[in-house]
DNA sequence: CTGAAAGCGCTAACAC
DNA sequence: GTGTTAGCGCTTTCAG
């Protein structure tokens, strides 16, 4: 700026109005400044600005895996409402793992990010206290914060929509449906067996529920177990995307159960397969507009939206037994 | 950083040395430093960091779309690679928008990114030659940069991929095959379209060849048109992931033509789907190690390394006419 | 082993 | 309209 500032015949400061579109420069003069300033090849350092105006123009997002279509889904949503407001996204992926969550929280706070959007994986979120106190805020999307951190959130109705199969299902002439979960210490899987359980009534039998994380082989044979049980299931419910579509290929090439999952994922429509269905770019654009309005210094007390699931009958989950 | 300074009784610099793990400390002293920095809440300001050092430990990538598994399979191994070293990322999507490329990777380098890995949109990069000659470096990404600009890139087989699956289909008799591409201005689809003609040979039928974005109406209307014709094609090679997926849709409840797709897609052996397939995390962990060796002091000519692709058989292309 | 001083590039606050 | 000055929070350099 300095050398601009010279190479232009004015101040230093001259050069900053210009670069900033700054009112109360003389057109000539400013055109005099672009010109040194194309000459040049200037671009403003926006570190020293930062540094100076403590605003990054930059939130945070920690997600689990950008690779999952329902985060990228998510973080596109997110960085579209960012963009809107001229702000950069700086995004990590959590490996399900808290201690990367903590690690890439920290690190987006000590590079000052204006905000932060978090999924998060672990159940402490103390370490986030100093930052909150700092004026930082956040908003928890998916999956709530642990105890005594009250920020915005942004959760689905995982128990609605996972009661709203299970009545599906039952309405079907179903009696023994299996639920294959994600591993429970995970909210979301928690509350889903939740409302499955509480639809099911006296329907329920826990040798039918199966909560682990979806690798194809303890899927299959949590799958074999229950199949070859003396009443064994007509139908399952699966309890996210990944285990659906897992489950899908366990089953492969079997008149099996009737499927129904929790999530929706591509061509589900050309499987047929029945779905409760969340908006995971909705979920990323209230997230991120709470968070926008924070950034503008709405103060009010932390909100909770719910966002709706809704039922998308194909044709699995509307088999008889 | 003055405040725990003075808190723990000891010199700005010295607070500095502890917070960097710098050697020559006196154990008892770093303790009181640190005991300060509990309790005072402090983080490093790493923007302030930054603006000294220089370096931002940051690199930014521009991609068409998060929410594509392609291109959230190829985030996911950057910021793998980046995390390997400490690294953050800034991403962003172009949505094919050759402006809005220019912006993002300007901005970017405003930022003071250490380096770019880049998927452009356009086809004139020459805004970013003084970020080069300042020494950023830069990958490309599944597409080339526009002429006079010479940096590294990771590409594809795609001409060979395309030819691969076109001889497959002839091998298995087929003599009347159709192309479906995206627009021909995208550097990929051009150079797929160009192996399926030339792996035809006098068989090309220009008839038999459409390219179009990947929209649902014009897809079934091409399919339409083309299958309508005197000699319809028994066999459709369609050229990218989407447009796979988007014909499949189309053709749908018909016993069409044989099906071969440029890409795998999620769910493509449950539904049998012959592909090629490219592998994406490994093209985003080619580029960002490459970066990461520029960013280490490499100043060797610019590499272009061309990754394989390879065919997977699983039914739909091994169909006789 | 510890500290004082200079300055990274910019913007805010105030002159002129 | 334009310029001067101070200082954001840190690291670098050099001096004890």
């Amino acid at each position: 700026m300095k050398d601009v500032a010279s190479a232009a015949g004015v101040a230093l400061k001259t050069v900053s109005r210009v670069v900033n579109g700054e009112p109360g420069v003389h057109p000539a003069t400013a055109d005099r400044v672009r010109a040194a300033i194309d000459r040049l090849g200037y671009s403003r350092n926006e570190s020293a600005r930062v540094l100076r105006r403590g605003r990054t123009a930059t939130i945070g997002l920690v997600i689990e895996d950008v690779a999952d279509p329902f985060y990228a889904g998510l973080s596109r949503a997110v960085e579209s409402v960012a963009a809107a407001h001229g702000c950069l996204l700086l995004s990590g992926s959590s490996s399900e793992d808290p201690e990367r969550e903590r690690e890439l929280v920290l690190t987006f706070c000590a590079r000052r990010v204006d905000g932060l959007i978090v999924v998060p994986a672990g159940e402490d979120h103390s370490y986030l206290r100093p930052e909150l106190d700092a004026g930082t805020p956040a908003v928890f999307v998916d999956r709530p914060p642990g105890p005594g951190i009250d920020v915005d959130t942004v959760l689905a109705d995982n128990a609605g929509g996972a009661a709203l199969a299970t009545r599906h299902l039952v309405a079907h002439g179903h009696s023994r449906i299996a639920f294959l979960g994600d591993e429970p210490s995970i909210f979301t899987a928690a509350r889903r067996l939740h409302g499955f359980r509480t639809a099911l009534g006296h329907l329920y039998d826990e040798r039918l529920v199966c909560m682990r994380s979806p690798a194809l082989d303890t899927v299959r044979a949590a799958l074999d177990r229950m199949l070859a049980l003396d009443r064994p299931p007509t139908a399952v419910f699966t309890g996210n995307g990944r285990l659906t579509v897992t489950a899908l290929r366990a089953l492969a090439g079997r008149r099996g159960p009737a499927v129904v999952g929790f999530d929706d994922f591509e061509l589900s429509d050309l499987l047929g397969v029945t779905v409760v269905a969340q908006d995971p770019a909705r979920m990323g654009r209230v997230a991120a507009e709470l968070l926008f309005r924070r950034l503008s210094g709405d103060t009010g007390p932390a909100e909770h939206p719910v966002l709706p699931v809704g039922l998308v009958p194909r044709g699995s989950g509307e088999l008889p037994p």
